[in-house]
RNA sequence: GGCCCAGUAGUUCAGUUGGUUAGAACGCCAGCCUGUCACGCUGGAGGUCGACGGUUCGAGCCCGUUCUGGGUCGCCA
């Protein structure tokens, strides 16, 4: 019988040749063995590294023996001498020495695993998260959740020295019908009824600030059941945080803050604070997005009035039917070629542009998909505005939608940016965008729509609009973009009871709507509520952008795939009668596997 | 729900104009090997070409359908 107790001195990772001479233990998973015969050399990993353990002739017979057998991922635990190498490896941090084992345990053997446990390895997503906890073995995964800790650590501390609380909130809550749509929980207690996982804390945390918390913040998990992207998952984690007495600058202030502290700690960056604010109207004309990405220029311009009257329908239509005609002037694109700027033509389309119009400048070289249908000095205007010069691509989209228009141009200009090589990941521009429309109107549903939540203040000096023009308001609302990606968002939220009954009689609740559905946040501003607002981040998005990762999925430890299911644990999955009927549950459509 | 891309050995891929027994590298197994570290050398095993149907004398390759995954539009207060 074999000792079962593990005397492990040290981590593989981080034996140093100041350990030369020391008897020490280490265990871990075999990564690989060379074996030259009389000579055996294994290379143990564990979460900090590798380290080699050496089997020659003055190993005793039975540790050489055993040593033999190992294979790919046995787990180890080994005791000897450490010592210096004979011939050594600069690539890892242990190169220079190695264990001299006279103690082996084989703890446990290992089939040979369905890919290679190795860095960089780009093996299938699907093999990939149907034996995650293998994919997790690898160095990259490793840092990448070991990163994931520190951020939410340092997240942790500095909210907490800027005198926030973490307060939990409750998961099993209630279902809102405004925003993404929920998961559902059915009650047992309460056949028919319904419980809904939170998408985001925001009403609880605006109760505790009701509550006089002053201050929270929590790392918490939301869900929303929508659709998956590279950078949504169904469940995700936000950095939740809420503030009392306070307006914007106070937010952003708290946050700039620690993004400054959470980019130094973890990447030793400095940031410059504050970070610059753009108005949405103004990201909307200059970048077509909510959410630019500054790493790059081709901006919008507007060439609306220079096509009014051109003898172009494709310009002067949108142009003179309340639409626009906008370009982005292509920096050096002249190197795309015809097959290229096709492509590009093809993914405008998917923004449900019509078409993409182009000129291109190279040498003497003027070539067009639209010249020719313009007088010569109709031309020359829009080059103008373009500000163009040789080696430019001019891409234009005119539509009777504007949102089509800055919809294509914005996807286009980071598309071309994308392909010509400018996006550096080491490059971190942010930018709070700022005053966000208050409502939008909703075709589909005959009503307006808050953009953001039912409870985001109005601005000050809009509050006149919202009886007059209510599309006009803007709100107290900012998103911390970075790189073109929405890091997090907030508001400062309505604390007035009047104000609050006007918002939902806009948003076209009758008061016993609104009583169903936000009751408990109407009744509590009666007794004292403070102004407040807050903000939350997406910290695996956080996450994804300091790791320098593509997918926020390579940031969680079990994420799920594009049909929301988990391929390791089959999950979602049937369940049987017994629990149906505790849960007063009947079946009326079944997907067929 | 729409669009685009991918699916061939355990893994990553190649596979010509539709034509013999579908290949390579890594991994795996066996043997040899005392300073390797992507060890080396020799040999070997390993395939429902995602699935179904069609065209054809003949399909990994062409056509249709479908499944799975990735990206994306819609959607995501």
């Amino acid at each position: 019988m074999e000792q079962q107790a593990f005397p492990r001195t040290h981590y593989c990772g981080t034996v140093r040749t100041e350990d030369i001479g020391k008897t020490i233990s280490v265990c871990g998973w075999a990564q690989r063995s060379r074996n030259l015969g009389g000579l055996i050399f294994i290379d143990l990993r564990d979460r900090t590294g590798i380290v080699q353990l050496a089997f020659d002739e003055h190993t005793p017979k039975d540790v050489f023996d055993k040593a033999f057998t190992v294979r790919s991922e046995y787990v180890l635990a080994a005791t000897g001498v450490l010592r210096e190498r004979s011939s050594k490896n600069p690539d890892i941090p242990t190169g220079d020495v190695e264990v001299e084992v006279t103690k082996l345990r084989i703890v446990s053997r290992a089939e040979t695993p369905p890919f290679e446990i190795v860095e960089n390895s780009d093996v299938n997503d699907m093999l990939r998260l149907k034996y995650r906890y293998l994919d997790l073995r690898r160095p990259d995964m490793q840092r990448a959740i070991l990163l994931r800790h520190k951020i939410g650590k340092v997240a942790r501390d500095y909210y907490d020295e800027q005198g926030f609380y973490e307060i939990e909130t409750p998961i099993l809550t209630k279902s809102t019908p405004e925003g993404a749509r929920d998961y559902l929980v059915p009650s047992r207690v309460h056949p028919g009824k319904f419980y809904a996982l939170p998408q985001s804390p925001q009403q609880y945390k605006q109760l505790l600030m009701l509550a006089g918390f002053d201050r929270y913040m929590q790392i918490v998990r939301c869900f929303r059941d929508e659709d998956l992207r590279a950078d949504r998952q169904p469940e995700f984690t936000q950095i939740d945080l809420e503030m009392s007495f306070v307006d914007v600058d106070d937010v952003i202030e708290v946050n700039e803050g620690f993004l400054k502290r959470v980019f130094y700690e973890i990447l030793g960056v400095e940031l410059e604070t504050p970070f610059p604010r753009m108005p949405w109207k103004e990201a909307m004309e200059r970048f077509g997005s909510d959410k630019p990405d500054l790493r790059f220029g081709f901006e919008l311009k507007d060439i609306t009035h220079l096509v009014k009257d051109c003898g172009f329908k494709v310009f002067s239509g949108p142009a003179t039917s309340g639409g626009s005609v906008r370009l982005i002037n292509v920096k050096g694109g002249s190197t795309f070629s015809r097959k290229e700027i096709d492509s590009l033509g093809e993914f405008v389309k998917t923004y449900q542009a019509k078409g993409l119009a182009w000129l291109k400048l190279s040498g003497d070289q003027r070539s067009s998909s639209f010249a020719k249908f313009l007088k010569e000095e109709e031309v020359d205007a829009i080059l103008e505005a373009a500000e163009a010069q040789d080696g430019d691509l001019i891409l234009v989209v005119a539509d009777t939608s504007n949102e089509i228009v800055f919809a294509a141009l914005g996807a286009l200009r980071c598309e071309c940016a994308r392909r010509m090589n400018l996006l550096d990941p080491r490059e971190y521009r942010f930018l709070w965008v700022t005053e966000f429309p208050l409502l939008t109107y909703s075709e589909e549903e005959g009503r307006f729509v808050a953009e953001h939540h039912p409870f985001t203040a109005p601005m000050d000096e809009d509050l006149p609009l919202l009886e007059s023009n209510p599309l006009r308001v803007r709100a107290k609302a900012y998103d911390i973009v970075l790189n073109g990606t929405e890091l997090g968002g907030g508001s400062i939220r309505i604390h007035q009871t009047e104000l609050q009954e006007k918002m939902f009689s806009l948003l076209g609740f009758t008061e016993e709507e609104a009583q169903a559905q936000f009751g408990h946040l109407i009744n509590a501003f009666r007794y004292g509520a403070p102004p407040h607002g807050g903000l939350a981040y997406g910290f695996d998005r956080l996450v994804m952008l300091m790791a320098g990762v593509p997918a926020i999925r390579d940031v969680i430890a079990f994420p799920k795939v594009q049909n929301a299911s988990e391929p390791m644990t089959a999950c979602p999955s049937p369940v049987g009668d017994k629990q149906l009927d505790e849960l007063s549950i009947a079946i009326t459509r079944k997907e067929e596997d």
